[in-house]
DNA sequence: ACGTTTGATAGGGAGTAGTTATCAGTACCC
DNA sequence: GGGTACTGATAACTACTCCCTATCAAACGT
């Protein structure tokens, strides 16, 4: 309209008809209680309200067409934001194979990787602080869907130099003759450790706990006893010169299951199945055992 | 809905039910193509996409809000651009008057000053270039409301030493008498001087035209003949030294109407017509007959 | 297991907004 | 000067949208 000054071809271009471009500017007109334009039957023009306001409103426009497009952008999947909660006894093992994938594969998207406790992460899954978890199965929690990515066995670390070192058909039920140290309160690694001595009737070593794996395997180290490590962390952690030695558990050997926990409401269900499947050929590498479906 | 990520609740703040915002909201998505909130029956989050998308949303309400405001300050009359177009022979004698005038009765009004002949100005007007015109009555145009301000003589301006200087009772007649200078074409003050010049049977002196008032005088000065001259020029162009002298007609001595004129369609009527009081209230010094309506 | 709270859905009614047809005024052209 | 064509406004009618009340189904908390 500001553009044509012209009632039936403004109409026309916008798809309607002339009436109805008329009432419509006399509606806003009366909206705004300012003349915006002035009509003969011969001229249309804008008043100086009139001038400011098409300016205005072709701001108003412009960031609806901003609006549109930013939802548009946002209908492709991988990309934007993505807030992943990692627990700690993952997360020093998976995020470098999880980074460069993001990094050669989706790079539209912006991921942010918070390293937290189980709890706390479901939590922030909850809140919608998160997006999607990467942490042992079950969650136990209602309300969200899981994607199982992998299974990994826990294998047995002990000093240099102890008997069962190197061993490759341990018994669990060796595990009641030692001295087992554990995880702090809270790391779910410390539960399943401890489902794993209690199925045997193993007891945990003292009061002695750490507050991260690599603390845990100084302790080991040190000769304060056993611990049981998940397969991806022993690469990292039993480096030559670790004064460490690992021995694994006669097959089947206990594990736990990783997975990727999303809200059963989320509606980018579809987009972290792609992304487990991703994630899966890129672990290849990793001493795990892929899980689908 | 994005502050309070509660469906009840903001239907409540927006002043509507719980199911017109659900399907509004709804319908938005289906628009979009994109989801923007997860819902449950217990909770509401907003998805990265509703995210962004809401920021953007804001900023097309903050636009909407300033455009609202703009048409707020727009109603208020005597604010913003305003265009006016005045004729050369006007403009020197009256701008002084109306410039005093804005700068202390209209501070907010943006006053554009354009000054052109008579036919340029009603261009502009009918185009939309310019607003409101001060000129010599009538435009004799159509679709043009004229207000009256003020009544002005003509003066008939001789060399310094001429048999008539001083002389307050001349006969129009005595024109037929004298060499007649007289504007350029194009000029109003040229025509109205003509027909002054016609009714008595006068006729101009040679080819000599100004294309100035200034310049005019300086020819009559040289003494190269007698010329007319509106009142208010009068204070202005025969300043003492100027070796000019004037001579008033018997009355009623010729004279033009000068006023403002507008487009009929403008809209703005009321506002210019209380213009038009403010200027014939100031200028009561100048040596013109005001009138009114 | 039950009750409460949540968002989604169904159905009906009112108001808006669009359509076509027509009017009235103006400029242009012969 | 008169006719013509084109302008925006108006009228009457229609259809659709939007919103409301009432109700439902699911999920959390007790």
């Amino acid at each position: 309209m500001a553009d044509h000054l012209h009632f039936r071809d403004a109409a026309a271009v916008v798809g309607t008809s002339q009436p109805a471009l008329s009432s419509a500017v006399a509606a806003l007109e009366e909206a705004l209680g300012t003349q915006l334009v002035e009509r003969t039957t011969r001229r249309v023009l804008l008043t100086p309200a009139g001038e400011r306001v098409a300016r205005h409103a072709r701001r108003v426009l412009d960031a609806l067409d901003d609006l549109v497009d930013e939802a548009e952008s946002a209908r492709r999947p991988f990309t934007g934001p993505l807030h992943l909660g990692v627990i700690p006894t993952v997360a020093p093992y998976v995020l470098p194979t999880l980074l460069r994938l993001v990094r050669d594969e989706y790079r539209e998207l912006d991921l942010y990787v918070h390293e937290e406790q189980t709890h706390s992460l479901l939590d922030g899954l909850a809140a919608g602080r998160l997006d999607l978890l990467l942490l042992a199965l079950p969650a136990g929690v209602p309300g969200v869907d899981e994607i199982p990515v992998y299974d990994e066995d826990f294998t047995l670390v002990v000093p240099e130099g102890h008997p069962l070192a190197g061993c490759q058909g341990v018994p669990r039920a060796q595990l009641r003759d030692m001295d087992i140290l554990l995880l702090d309160e809270g790391h779910c690694l410390r539960d399943q450790a401890l489902d794993v001595c209690r199925e045997v009737g193993a007891a945990e070593a003292g009061a002695t706990r750490a507050a991260s794996l690599p603390t845990l395997v100084q302790l080991v180290a040190g000769g304060l006893g056993a611990t049981l490590l998940p397969e991806t962390a022993i690469g990292v952690e039993t480096r030559p010169g670790s004064r460490l030695a690992v021995a694994r558990f006669t097959d089947p050997a206990p594990y736990r299951r990783i997975g990727l926990v999303l809200r059963a409401s989320t509606g980018r269900a579809a987009e972290f199945s792609q992304l487990a499947e991703s994630l899966r050929q890129s672990i290849a590498d990793l001493p795990v055992r892929v899980v689908r479906g």
